[in-house]
DNA sequence: GATTCGATCGGAGGGATAGTTA
DNA sequence: TCTAACTATCCCTCCGATCGAA
């Protein structure tokens, strides 16, 4: 057991969602937490500000026992998702955390005519006729959106190899776009 | 400032989303749960028990000194919500959890043809020629749900005011939907 | 011919507005 | 008849399957 201070509002509102009697903090956090991911993908889009090339180098990869995919993956909070882009972003969101340098090199890739990722939503726009471009929340970039489900899956995929994951992940994360 | 303890797990969790230097605990979960009342939303509507009359006597209304309305106004958890069903939804939620008798006695508020709440969502499709049912998420309750804004203010001020809200918080209620 | 990629268009949900009733 | 309250049609937006193009 470990011991943390909160402020006391936050400590009321935490108590007042208690559901059943008797519940620790543990218990009732871990409800309100399991689904928190949810949210940003509603929220106002935040841009993260742009990167240029020379900052990309200077950012260091998260380094941990667990990469953020792998936590997202294993967090169960996709499959709170309901909608495929929603599960789309949150990876993607994931994916640039892990490593913004890898991730902004890995945004290369392209298909016949568009192009996929762009700090730009203009030049998304340009490079179609209906790319409707979003922003990926807490992240530059931005992605077309108009495509179906499986190019989801391979805009991940590729994306994911381009940045060098292993198959059984990359498979595992295009499994639950 | 308050104390509580927490599963390690749930610490070390808490703690991998830092993403400021000298973050507090109170700082890194105010960011994370801001946004979590959210994802019930979406989550596969799970139903409460169906309630007699006998277990809602039985229920006793939660005793804090804040409210679970009052909380959810204060959270901010409202304004994560783009679209006002889903702030409705989570009002009435709330309502429910602070008083289930109360609730289910104001739930009688009618409009001049339609029923606006039930346990059974096929009185309330019988009521109109419209009424897109919806479960409220948590609560053994169904909603009519083809209303334009206005009126689901209407049903928020009705339904609290029957439950004995005072006007200041009816009010504000009211104006988030 | 087979495969990959693009983007049209159908479907669903939300809610303003037009229409109805008291 | 005029207004206020209520209903539900219908438009708009978003998603993404399907079909057409390369």
């Amino acid at each position: 057991m470990k011991t943390i201070e909160l402020d006391d509002d936050l400590y009321f509102y935490i108590a007042s969602q208690t559901r059943h009697i008797g519940e620790s903090a543990s218990d009732i956090l871990r409800r309100l937490l399991e689904q928190s991911a949810h949210a940003k993908l509603n929220a106002a889009p935040r841009q993260a500000e742009p990167l240029t090339p020379a900052t990309v180098q200077t950012m260091a990869p998260v380094t941990q026992d667990k990469s953020g995919i792998q936590a997202l993956l294993a967090s169960g909070a996709l499959q709170q998702e309901e909608k495929s882009i929603n599960r789309f972003m949150l990876l993607l969101g994931a994916l640039y955390r892990d490593d913004p340098a890898k991730f902004t090199q890995a945004t290369e890739i392209k298909g016949r005519k568009r192009v996929y990722f762009s700090q730009d939503p203009e030049a998304l726009r340009a490079s179609g006729s209906t790319t409707k471009p979003k922003p990926v929340p807490d992240t530059p970039f931005w992605v077309i959106t108009n495509t179906n489900t499986s190019r989801k899956q391979n805009m991940v995929a590729q994306l994911m190899a381009s940045m060098g994951y292993d198959e059984a992940l990359i498979a595992e994360a295009c499994g639950t776009v």
